[in-house]
DNA sequence: AAATTATATAATCGATAAGTTATAAAGGAG
DNA sequence: CTCCTTTATAACTTATCGATTATATAATTT
C-alpha cells in the first residue's frame, strides 16, 4: 500500500492526528475513534497495523499496553514527492494569488 | 474522493508529473501512461477525469483536443494536511537525524 | 455527407480495502 | 490457577475502485 493510499483513509488520518503527542495507547485511540466513527475495537486495531507496517507509526509495549506515537519515516515518502510536484502548483498559486491582489479585490481580508 | 486517495494512484502521480509543463493534451497523457502503463485510452481518460473532479487538473479546449495543465487547488488540501501534522513528524525526524549525526547508535532497534 | 481523429462516457467485471463478528494471545489482579 | 483486561489476528462480507470493451460526441478532413 502506498504512503498516500495510508493517508487517503480518514479514520488513519485521524489516528495520526490522536498519536501525534507521542505515547497514546490503543486503547485511548479506540475510544476517540470508536466515539467520532463508531466503528470497533478490531476495525481500528486494523488501522494501526496499516500505518505500523507502512512506517507512520511505531509502538513500544508496556505490559498490556501498547503506546502508539507517529513514525516519520511514512510522511516523507509523501513529503518527497510533494517537494518534487511543487515548483509547478505553487507557481500557479502564487500568480492566481497575484492576480487576485491586483485588479479584482473585493472584500478583501487579509492585509499582506 | 478525497485528495489524498486521488494522489494515491500511481497513474494519477504519474499524469500530475506530465501534465506539470502545462497545456499538454490528452492525446499525449494518454500515449506516454499506455507506454509506462499499458493502460487503454478511456482507461487513461477516466483518470484525467478524477483530476479534474478533485480539483488538481484543469482543461482548456481548442477544437477537438483538450489541453490538461496542473491545478493547484488539489493540492492545498494535502498540503495543509500535512503542514498542520508537521511539527510533529519534523520535530522527531529532525530529533533523529541529530542522534545520527552525533553517532549515537547505541541500543539501535530500527526494523529496517 | 461520410470518414477520420480526439476524447469522453456507459456498462460491466474482478480485485481489494474496510468493516463486521468471533477468537486468540499475553500480561496483571484476585 | 482462573478470570479480566488489553490488544491483535482470522475469517468473512460488502462496497468501491480501476480496468476493460463498446459506444457516444464533436471537430476536422476528404
Amino acid at each position: 500500500m502506498h504512503a498516500f493510499d495510508v493517508l487517503g483513509d480518514p479514520v488513519r488520518r485521524r489516528i495520526l492526528e490522536i498519536i501525534a503527542p507521542g505515547g497514546v495507547t490503543s486503547g485511548a485511540v479506540t475510544d476517540v475513534i470508536n466515539e467520532e466513527f463508531g466503528i470497533s475495537q478490531p476495525g481500528i486495531s486494523q488501522h494501526l497495523r496499516v500505518l505500523r507496517e507502512n512506517g507512520f507509526a511505531t509502538v513500544r509495549q508496556e505490559g498490556t499496553r501498547r503506546f502508539y506515537s507517529i513514525d516519520p519515516q511514512g510522511f516523507e515518502t509523501v513529503s518527497d514527492w510533494l517537494n518534487h510536484m511543487e515548483q509547478f502548483w505553487t507557481n500557479k498559486l502564487a500568480a492566481l494569488e497575484t492576480e487576485i491582489g491586483r485588479g479584482k479585490r473585493r472584500g478583501n481580508t487579509t492585509k499582506s
